[in-house]
DNA sequence: ATAAGGCCCTGACCGC
DNA sequence: TGCGGTCAGGGCCTTA
């Protein structure tokens, strides 16, 4: 399930394969997957843009485009040159205001850089065939099996992003925001991590994760945090993300179709490095202790009972 | 305002 | 072997 990690690497491996290639068709197969605008106005809009920049908000991906035939004649004058040169210009275009693709992979999306020959199955909600480049892959692929993913294509990415928290890898997270935000709190810890508007990016694995390493019990209340906890989860939070990210997401047992996988098929490896999560009844690394599994929020919540004690 | 529950989906898995 | 039932789970929506 890709979570900030995941999508974080998501987003680097793209990046160099899908700069400067052009959208020449778009066929949306599944329409629920386009969360804004209509089927009609998302292909007839998205054809004719390049990619242009790759970035990342909590678990949202967010491809930058920018439209190749523009206003401007300067820029118009200017001969493509097929080579990859990231330009920092906002908006050439003049009077256009530049379209995101913002994509949420949610439980089992995937978007894929595929040949030519691929055969888009059932899975494949969404099919971006790209302007041929020697040695290039020939399309982008949006493939995802629980179909819970969605597309957006927006001039205005705010609005899409406007409820999401703090950035959890940037100064805008702190133990003191965390706490400000927990306060009034009555639901558990874990439930509140989960939560997009208190920190962006964390999901089940990450949350669970984070409190083994803060030692806090996933049912304590959030508003009594002490000071001392809120350190230790801020830290927990940002070192299991961070190592997630430099071990390229996790990547659980299980079917091929619902597992995570890299852009480039490859796993990853944070898994290996999970101390709690699907580790049920396992003897906890630290302690020996079996690892415990509860539901909270309706998402299984693993924890190991001595090194995370109860003290609401 | 917050919290809790339902909903969307499908493949895996379990018991008979 | 096949069938029906249950589970997982992110975010949004509705309800209390």
């Amino acid at each position: 399930m890709p979570e900030l990690p995941e999508v974080e690497t998501y987003v680097r491996e793209l990046a160099p394969q899908l700069h400067g290639r052009r959208i020449c068709r778009a066929q949306v197969n599944w329409p629920r997957t386009i969360a804004t605008p209509s089927v009609a106005d998302f292909t007839r809009s998205i054809v004719g843009q390049t990619f242009q920049s790759f970035d990342r908000r909590g678990k949202y991906m967010l491809l930058g485009l920018t439209q190749a035939h523009t206003t401007d004649t300067v820029a118009a004058a200017e001969p493509p040159t097929g080579t990859d040169t990231p330009s920092r210009t906002d908006t050439v275009t003049g009077t256009e205001k530049a379209w995101t693709l913002i994509v949420h992979l949610r439980m089992t999306g995937k978007l894929l850089l595929v040949p030519g020959d691929f055969l888009p199955d059932k899975h494949t909600h969404v099919v971006f065939d790209l302007e041929p480049v020697p040695g290039g892959p020939d399309r982008l692929v949006f493939v995802d099996t629980r179909k819970f993913g969605r597309i957006w294509l927006t001039q205005t990415p705010e609005s899409v992003l406007a409820r999401l928290g703090p950035e959890p890898l940037s100064a805008d997270f702190s133990p003191g925001g965390l706490g400000k935000k927990l306060a009034t709190r009555h639901a558990s810890i874990k439930a509140l991590l989960l939560d997009q508007a208190i920190v962006a990016g964390v999901g089940n694995i990450y949350a669970d994760e984070a409190l083994f390493r803060a030692g806090i019990h996933p049912t304590q209340p959030g508003g009594t945090l002490t000071p001392s906890e809120l350190e230790k989860l801020h830290a927990a939070v940002c070192a299991v993300l961070s190592e997630g990210i430099a071990r390229q997401g996790s990547s659980l047992g299980g079917s091929a179709l619902q597992n995570y996988v890299r852009p480039s098929g490859s796993p990853g490896g944070f898994q290996e490095e999970h101390r709690v999560f699907r580790r049920t009844g396992q003897p906890c690394f630290v302690c020996q202790t079996p690892v415990a599994r509860i539901t909270l929020a309706q998402r299984s919540t693993h924890y190991c009972p001595a090194c995370q004690p109860r003290h609401d």
